[in-house]
DNA sequence: TAGTTAATGGAACGCTTGTTCGAATTAAGT
DNA sequence: ACTTAATTCGAACAAGCGTTCCATTAACTA
């Protein structure tokens, strides 16, 4: 593809800043003052190229109608996820009502970017409450956000529910012969071999966040 | 806070779902006719009410300058933090010249929502190498996100540089009479005790994430 | 040197869009 | 029933804003 011109890329650096700032589009002459160009036709001649060149798209005769693609730095998507609850060693997790969607209206969520949620849809997240999900490495206060699953691939991590033991731990998942070897991610740690039908896989976890106080 | 009425409710989803869609505000007419709202002055009556409640912000004679704030369902905001480099036991960890930014061209960034990083400025990425943070629950893989630093408050998980063990690791700090007391995040795992003038703080970190494959 | 294309300036035109005003309608309170 | 406030309507105004046209300059090619 062909470069933009300094020009040009004052110009698409001006919106995207202009966009952060205002959560709106700048006008024509709002580039023009920012970009110290002379005249709004310039304005106008150089978006016409960042359009062909694909930085940007553009509803002819709206006002501000400047939309940053992919290449010229738009925004990245994030998808608020619910945190519907608590996820401790001795009781299952609480899965969430997928019909519910979309407004379950659950008091707090967080927001994580497509980058880590691969597009994934339905996700929920649970605060981990104690330490007994330590050898996965996931300490008291993280916050482990879930896809809704029955089953699981190999090596996937998941959340299961140990029915004779009664309790529910992250592990990843493994077949081994006619058992189910759940592995530790903390790798110094011994697995758990159980039968199949002793797990209950309640979601597959998508990604861990540990936030700082 | 006193609750809109159907149409301002109707009115804000219109707004939010046309954002999302234009990735621009619509103007009041694109509200009128979205709305079936049979004048556009009723459209700025029930938009100066909901800027009013809190819903929104507004620039006055600014075309579509419509801002959903927090209570609207304003899209969070986010940062990209540059991935700079490793963090492993045997070096020191790579802190960016906080000069060069804004542009240091990283081959790869996370996007982190302002949720995370709490509004601080200057963060880096390191992705962890190896298994040796294993102490501090963190594992070969994961992303800690940092913040440059060469001093600490108590309590705070810094990257420390231990001179004379020659490696990093990533602690919470804490004083203990004239010497500091390096507390793994796993609570089973002892503590470091050390010399004031042995460690050499490189960042506090503010978030670590662990992205599941 | 002449000719072509890219890029820039300046100005004016006309649709877009926020705003305002008076009046009508409805809701709420006394 | 009367008053007052809250909403809705329709219309018109004025500033905002994208577009277009023409002239000018620079860079490149035949």
């Amino acid at each position: 593809m062909k470069e933009p011109t300094t020009r040009q890329k004052k110009i698409l650096d001006y919106i995207r800043d202009f966009i952060s700032e205002h959560d709106y589009p700048p006008s024509i002459r709002d580039i023009q003052l920012g970009c110290n160009v002379s005249s709004t036709s310039v304005v106008d001649y150089n978006l016409r190229a960042l359009e062909r060149l694909g930085y940007l798209r553009r509803d002819r005769e709206v006002s501000r109608a400047i939309e940053l693609t992919a290449a010229g730095g738009k925004r990245p998507r994030t998808m608020a996820v619910p945190i519907v609850g608590q996820i401790a060693a001795g009781q299952p997790i609480p899965v969430p009502d997928t019909d519910e969607f979309p407004n379950p209206d659950y008091s707090d969520a967080i927001e994580i970017t497509e980058e880590m949620t691969g597009g994934r849809e339905g996700l929920f997240a649970l605060r981990v409450k104690g330490v007994s999900m330590i050898d996965a490495l996931i300490n008291d206060g993280d916050i482990v956000v879930m896809e809704p699953a029955k089953t699981a691939d190999e090596g996937d991590m998941v959340a299961v529910w140990l029915k004779e033991e009664e309790e529910v731990t992250l592990k990843h998942f493994h077949h081994e012969g006619d058992k189910i070897r759940l592995q530790p991610a903390n790798s110094t740690m011994p697995p758990i071999y159980t039968a199949p039908d002793n797990v209950e896989i309640q979601g597959k976890v998508v990604c861990a966040i540990r936030p700082m106080r």
